[in-house]
DNA sequence: CGCGGCTTTGATGTTCATCAAGTAAAGTGG
DNA sequence: CCACTTTACTTGATGAACATCAAAGCCGCG
């Protein structure tokens, strides 16, 4: 997060004690170093669309998203190639956080969203100290790798249109928990997630609509059907 | 690696102060700690074929690959998903070594290999009052994990003779350091490892071999003409 | 209001999986 | 060690799944 990035300084930040993280922080961290971390810290706000992170950059914070959502991607061969989506509470940037210099994603706003960001050289030093943290932390990176491969798997298993409903399902069930939804992606997003192009997206959503399985309004969604739904992800 | 597994213990094992893993082990362990973990290590062999791990065991050891070669995968779907190629001084099983009970992927030998295995909990208890050592060691799984993630973006990207010409080049450059080489994989695993058919695997090699880019015998396989098959690699 | 990006649908062609059928190689039991 | 079985390999023919191309409507935005 370099000064030309777009995203605007908060001042109105939350107290570090009342974390959801805590269970990562707080149980393994020092009230001192959870203060030092704490008096440094800051949150930034970015708007829906707006860069939060480019391949290539110097990495300075250890940031996690507190509201909205995110995507994250690698540019590869002029195509952006989505890896994930992430939710409130998710790191951003994922690998690398402590290891690398560079961020090797790139991630991007999908909603208006809140970033909380710490002094990475803090963090590390923290790492150096407290293994409980390094351990925990550990754990948590790992889960998120192993949920993107195997997820990246049982999407290419797929044909296309188990690969739309599985993604549909992913919308409802783990991000907005509700059967209507604003799609937060593009078609042409959906297709750099689930690798296929941007016209059989729209001809799988239209297929799904005249099925009676969902109802579409522009990027709002409504599954109707879910068991069928279910079916098609499963064994489409 | 439970009794009914069929590798073998080995006697002669080697001297933990000169292991190749003394960059993640030594530097950061004390000697009585290595000695501890050394004293109770053993060493098992298995023959090409043999399934080291299978999906769901327990997690007893903490175990890297000493000699030979073997395949990460995954079953899904009643269908094979390779994963990676394992090589020496590679950790086996990957994710989970530490937070998980159970594995999450199988691994079989490929050519005969040798592994070495300490317990488990030793090597989390390290992890415990080490924090050197928990770094090191999640510093070395975030690169595994994320060789992988990009390699399989990389991959699918890829036509079908793009997808062959890469793994080819991956064996030649990476693993066996030469232009001709023994495929350690079936026809049917290189289907499995890069997603395609069997049928069409076989097809791009008889096409490469009529092209004079590669000379076929059985397992062997010569890359006659490097240069082309780089091209084909990053643009087909 | 007009421009560019997003969306939609149809027509067309290519890539690739599937099916079929046969050969070679490798393991198995008498 | 040889007949037998199974597994791996190979090639061709066919059709399905999917990408690409083309054209037009829609929507937000300067």
């Amino acid at each position: 997060m370099t000064d030309k990035e777009p995203g605007v300084k908060e001042s109105m930040v939350c107290d570090c004690y009342k974390c959801e993280l805590k269970d990562l922080f707080y149980r393994n961290i020092t009230d001192i170093a959870l203060d030092s971390i704490c008096e440094r810290k800051f949150e930034t706000i970015f708007r829906k669309g707006e860069s939060i992170i480019s391949e290539g950059d110097e990495i300075l914070h250890f940031s996690y998203l507190k509201s909205g959502l995110a995507k994250i991607f690698r540019l590869s061969q002029n195509k952006e190639q989505i890896i994930a989506i992430t939710r409130p509470m998710d790191f951003i940037g994922i690998l690398g956080i402590l290891t690398s210099k560079t961020y090797n994603y790139s991630v991007m706003a999908l909603e208006d969203s809140v970033t909380c960001n710490m002094d990475i050289e803090l963090v590390r030093n923290i790492c150096q100290t407290n293994n409980n943290f390094t351990f925990s932390l550990f754990e948590k990176v790992s889960h998120i790798y192993d949920k993107i491969v195997i997820e990246g798997i049982k999407i290419r298993q797929k044909h296309l249109r188990g690969r739309v409903s599985y993604i549909l399902l992913m919308f409802a069930n783990e991000i907005y928990f509700s059967n209507k939804f604003e799609l937060p992606l593009t078609r042409k997003e959906i297709a750099e997630f689930i690798g296929m192009t941007t016209e059989n997206v729209i001809r799988v959503f239209s297929e799904f609509r005249k099925d009676g399985l969902i109802r579409i309004s522009g990027k709002t969604i409504e599954i109707l059907d879910k068991n069928r739904m279910d079916n098609i992800s499963n064994f489409g």
